[in-house]
DNA sequence: ATTATTTAAGAGTTTAATGTCTTTAATATA
DNA sequence: TATATTAAAGACATTAAACTCTTAAATAAT
């Protein structure tokens, strides 16, 4: 897979905050069973984004998480390298520590620009345009494609 | 990291057998010491990559492993999927089992044009040819950019 | 103050990828 | 036929990702 599991865990998470958002926290344990995603998992996931400030959780009676204004901003690419960093972004297709633009591997040209497609398919808009495209167009977010974006 | 660390093994492998085919079987030790691969995790990869006709391998003295004629023609996209099988080029970006042209996940039309452009970075020709431009450019294939391509 | 509710923290467990080691089978050469 | 050389096969070990479970800390409401 292209990502790991837990930057897709996260990434699905955010586009349900970024729909559920008004302004109230939503319960970690809601969104984990609206997605069908392990609670304990996901509480950890979600706290690399909150330490990103991408959300913001507040503990006990009606806590949760959010999504902060800067997060409502971001995109999938801000929360893929909050979760598992920038290696995709940076790194030799073929992991050689040396590759670079004075001694490339054979596929490092060609890497550099499927590597943009990578980023620009992720950055292409905000986490807050996305929860409209997504409501407009129902787009499956789960496994068995029961959600509503509301 | 985008392909598998046996992906990878087994491409560099490939671009070496490629560039020292002379019609004689290379052994898989002297693969494995010029590419700094660990020699019988290198032996599992490559077998994988005989089963598919890729490559031919012969036991004994002066035994040992060189690209097919199928395998000179091959391309980096049918190494690869010799090895990992062609999950990456076919699965949703998001692991989601249903996404599909008509209930897509939100990354669906992106990720297919993505998707394109890996294959296409791998497919793009021919080992054979890869080893002609390896030798033409000194393309790097090894960590530490010790490498002849004679 | 006490209790219930929630996230945070941290210690496990499981699984799959990666890597190592030993034994077996094939084959050439002496 | 005996020996050396090689890949194949398979058991085992290590590591990292993925997942589970328990306890602690914060906070609201009674």
């Amino acid at each position: 897979m292209l990502l790991s599991k837990s930057s897709v865990y996260g990434i699905r998470a955010s586009l349900y905050l970024a729909a559920h958002n008004r302004g109230q926290y939503n319960s970690i344990r809601e969104v984990s069973e609206e997605l069908d995603i392990s609670f304990h998992f996901l509480t950890k996931i979600l706290q690399n984004l909150t330490a990103d400030n991408l959300m913001e959780s507040y503990k006990g009676p009606n806590g949760g998480i959010r999504l902060s204004a800067k997060g409502r901003k971001a995109t999938l690419l801000d929360v893929v390298i909050a979760i598992d960093g920038p290696d995709l972004f940076v790194e030799c297709a073929l992991g050689l520590p040396g590759c670079g633009s004075s001694d490339p591997c054979p596929l490092h040209n060609n890497w550099a620009m499927v590597r943009e497609g990578i980023k620009d398919m992720l950055a292409r808009t905000t986490l807050e345009e996305m929860a409209k495209e997504g409501k407009a167009n129902k787009f499956r977010i789960t496994p068995d494609g029961h959600f509503s974006w509301q």
